[in-house]
DNA sequence: ATGAAAGCGCTAACAT
DNA sequence: ATGTTAGCGCTTTCAT
């Protein structure tokens, strides 16, 4: 039957508090008999049983992924992110859950409470826009749950990764400029995402850097889907002037603007560039394909895992990383006419 | 603190197992006694604690969703099934997980034990490919693991859902036969996936009942990937007398043949009808706007989990379910020249 | 550095 | 229809 603690205990001739220790790698326990007991739970195939270790641990050995399931239904940047999670719990052993979470509301935090009482997670990652919803951050921290966060606002006081999108949203400015481009219009996010004010401030930067006033009417707003790409664009195109280059602040908007150009018989990229923001396979896979900034999403999602991990570890070392971006120059951005 | 199953016993003035009995949805107790119980449960808002549970029932309320990541990373397809997945478990108070788990590799029946060594799943829903990977469903049997598979090439013997695949994909090669265009080509996929078998038999069965003799040059061999499209469309644009349609057997391969049609200087629709399967957002973002078969990937695998919890708790009455599918016509798809 | 005893919060098996 | 008892397989607390 079913290998018990009990039984690599009689195996090792030790107690079976002893086996407890080296399986959840306690102090004072002698090397020698460390040895025999793992050698002894090798040969075994010895597998502790979750609920047993939950119910007297007082620990679900469970990491739950909250992500807000109201504008990124089946987003692949989730699913990148997940992925990464994923690894990270893996290499750890401990388990992994999917939570959508809604933020709008006002029984917010009943829901979340439900979420914790249903599920007993040791730990949350947190991902964007959520990872800087004050409510949810203020009852998990009363709740005692440790949390970190994929591209939270607020760097200070929190633990996970981010990414330096203002320097990359200047970087694809920059390549733009570099291409002649001048009226160069950018297409923001939400407002409530972090990446939607960082991106913009990247476009600012550049183009003042760059000695150009900013044109109001070339800072659409934008909401990070496809439609709202097209929608975007569409008001960029009847402009008396229209712009020569137009950086969406992600793909799924960017691939929304080069839908629009076709749309208005627009060229790609001869008579208008277009930039994008993460590489999701989606880039890859337009015509022409989609000038963006690579964001490492999987080994984001990784990372942040890691870091949580950390501190359900008892480790005190969990830090904010820093990831790094890179530009992908592809066929969506050219010289100017 | 903490809210026992002892402390809503007491309130309800009844025995532990009565309450146990109600929570579990048992016989044998008077209506009066549950309404009074639940009446407890709610008032304290009782959440039964699942390691306990768990450890005391040997069950674990998780339900897995195995997937091959072998050639589907993050795909939005498996996104969307999952989702569906979620919502089931979610309604029956089970936990879900995800799992990749490679098909090749002698190690494979290990890992699968490890699996479930590690989590104690109570069934699982397998998606394609490994619905119909033989050493996979023997394991399961030999655990007496239940599972629920998404469009397994058997359908006997097998609970879950499944499409008329076939069907669907005549009716997207009835919808260009229809346009008049008679040099159709096929793109299948992998062979071990059942729908690639499927949407080529419904292809040849659309082409045989308008008269038109197969030409095996016109059926070329995909992977269900962006790049395989890319191949096979480049390839079928070098026949010297090319098709005037292409009907790929998924998304991403349409995609891919749309790409390498811009590239050879293609127009789509003028030049070059493009079908696909599935429509994965991505179909809608395309420009043109890719004409596919629509699959209700995320109630699909709503359905399926709904099977499996039927089988889990306890009732007879799960089943294979058929899903309808729809032909979505977009803008990919025109008369022939 | 190691062990013995007492639970964690539920449900199974057996009463009644 | 309801209750009693004895665990499930671990970790805790407290000894030694």
């Amino acid at each position: 039957m079913r290998v018990r603690l009990e039984d690599v205990a009689r195996a090792a001739s030790v107690s079976p508090k002893t086996v407890s220790r080296v399986l959840n790698d306690e102090a004072n326990v002698s090397d020698a008999t460390r040895q025999r007991v793992r050698a002894a739970m090798e040969a075994m195939d010895y597998r502790p049983l979750p609920s047993a270790r939950s119910l007297a641990g007082n620990r679900s050995f469970l990491v739950a992924m909250l992500y807000d399931n109201n504008d990124n239904p089946a987003s692949t940047y989730l699913a990148e992110i997940q992925d990464g999670v994923l690894e990270a719990c893996d290499s750890h052993r401990y388990s992994m859950m999917m939570r959508p979470l809604r933020m709008r509301g006002d029984d917010f935090v009943r829901r979340l409470d439900a979420l914790i009482a249903d599920h007993h997670p040791d730990g949350v990652v947190l991902t964007p826009p959520i990872t800087d919803y004050a409510p949810l951050l203020k009852r998990l921290r009363e709740r005692g749950i440790p949390y970190a966060s994929v591209s939270p606002m607020s760097r200070a006081d929190n633990i996970g990764v981010h990414m330096d999108e203002q320097l990359a949203s200047r970087t694809m400015v920059e390549h733009l400029l570099a291409l002649g481009h001048r009226r160069i219009a950018h297409v923001s996010g939400i407002s409530d995402h972090g990446a939607s004010g960082w991106r913009l401030a990247g476009y600012r930067e550049a183009m003042a850097a760059a000695g150009l006033a900013e044109d109001p009417a070339l800072v659409v707003q934008g909401a990070f889907t496809f439609a709202s790409g097209v929608a975007a664009a569409r008001q960029l195109f009847a402009l008396k002037q229209r712009p020569t280059a137009v950086f969406a602040a992600n793909d799924d908007m960017a691939s929304g603007v080069m839908w629009a150009a076709h749309e208005a018989g627009l060229r790609v990229p001869q008579d208008l560039s277009v930039g994008g923001f993460d590489d999701i396979p989606l880039a890859s896979q337009l015509w022409p394909a989609l000038t963006t900034i690579r964001q490492p999403s999987r080994e984001m999602g990784r990372m942040a895992a890691l870091q949580l991990l950390e501190v359900l570890r008892g480790r005190g070392d969990a830090q904010m990383m820093q990831m790094p971006f890179s530009l992908e120059v592809r066929d969506s951005t050219a010289p100017v006419a």
